[in-house]
DNA sequence: CCGAACTTTCAGGAAACTTCGAAACTCGAT
DNA sequence: ATCGAGTTTCGAAGTTTCCTGAAAGTTCGG
């Protein structure tokens, strides 16, 4: 296999991984998945931890993370104990993912903080603590809405609605 | 003013404070930005310093980057040296500012490292390269879609744009 | 052009997060 | 039961990111 190919691969998962960190998601996390997008077939732990020199800790546990954010598979291949892994390359499948998982630990807990601020100050209704809810309130319309719209995209199929939404517009 | 509602509103912010730094927003930029949501009026740098506990670096630095992201905006009251913050409070205002500022830090540099990929690996016909390039310009042309679709988004009114998304849905 | 009021920068320490490696655990085959 | 291939957990070490306090810079009135 070519010299410069077998470069720009692994370029390409380096790079990757740097982009994960700044996006709030951990190197070695990234580095994984974009190792497994673009393998030819599934890779055992092994394979994961001698391509990437990491540890067995590392690549484990960040290959659990990725599981639990749905983006990659495990693999049994009958007759054999080890397991491998597989990453989702269906990109529209990969943003819904994750969209439900950015859902799940951003906007929900914005969510929650804020309807708890709400209550917490109903009785008060001097006007600091009325124009307090009014802000919160506002805020928290918005995200529920969001999040109605990032739902119902999700649901939805790739191919009708992005062009569709483009048109809307 | 009553002392629930002064710990309900400092809870808030710090709460934001913990949820910031969930996103890969620093803790310190939420917690100011939470603090100037809720403020009555605009604030200085000393009491923003005051009612948080922190440095006039630390201080200065995240209002700088709010300003940067569009969050906040500097006020200059005639006659007075010393400056004064106050953050923008239209919710979809907010939205759109985040949202041009996850697209240059997060997408466009993506969008980058998969396209010099894909030409560094144009003149390579074996199969291998070739799925690789499927592969990229899969999740490359994806990538310019959300992007479009987000640029507009933010472009657009909100009262108009997002009733109209969800009755397409 | 000086000094006071205010803002910005920066080196180094503190805190948070990531990674390693080894020990503990699981599970199926014998 | 025991072995051994494989997986998971966890404390310590390493790395990155953040915060402080002090020093340097800026700007305005006089």
């Amino acid at each position: 296999m070519s010299q410069d190919f077998q470069n720009v691969r692994r370029r390409f998962i380096t790079q990757w991984g740097a982009l994960g960190s700044q996006w709030g998601i951990n190197r070695t996390m990234a580095m994984i998945h974009a190792l497994l997008l673009v393998a030819e077939r599934e890779l055992s732990t092994d394979e994961v931890m001698e391509e990437l020199n990491i540890s067995r800790g590392n690549a484990n546990t960040n290959l659990r993370d990725l599981i639990d954010w749905g983006l990659v598979q495990r693999m049994v291949r009958p007759g054999e104990r080890r397991e491998y892994f597989a990453a989702e390359k269906d990109v529209w499948k990969i943003f819904c993912m994750v969209a439900r998982e950015r859902k799940r630990r951003e906007t929900e807990p914005a969510q929650k903080v804020l309807e708890a601020c709400i209550r917490d100050t109903e009785m008060d209704d001097s006007p600091q603590a009325r124009e307090f809810r009014r802000e919160l309130t506002a805020l928290s319309d918005f995200v529920s809405l969001a999040n109605t719209v990032m739902e119902k995209v999700a649901a939805a199929e790739q191919s009708r609605v992005l062009p569709r939404i483009l048109k809307v517009l």
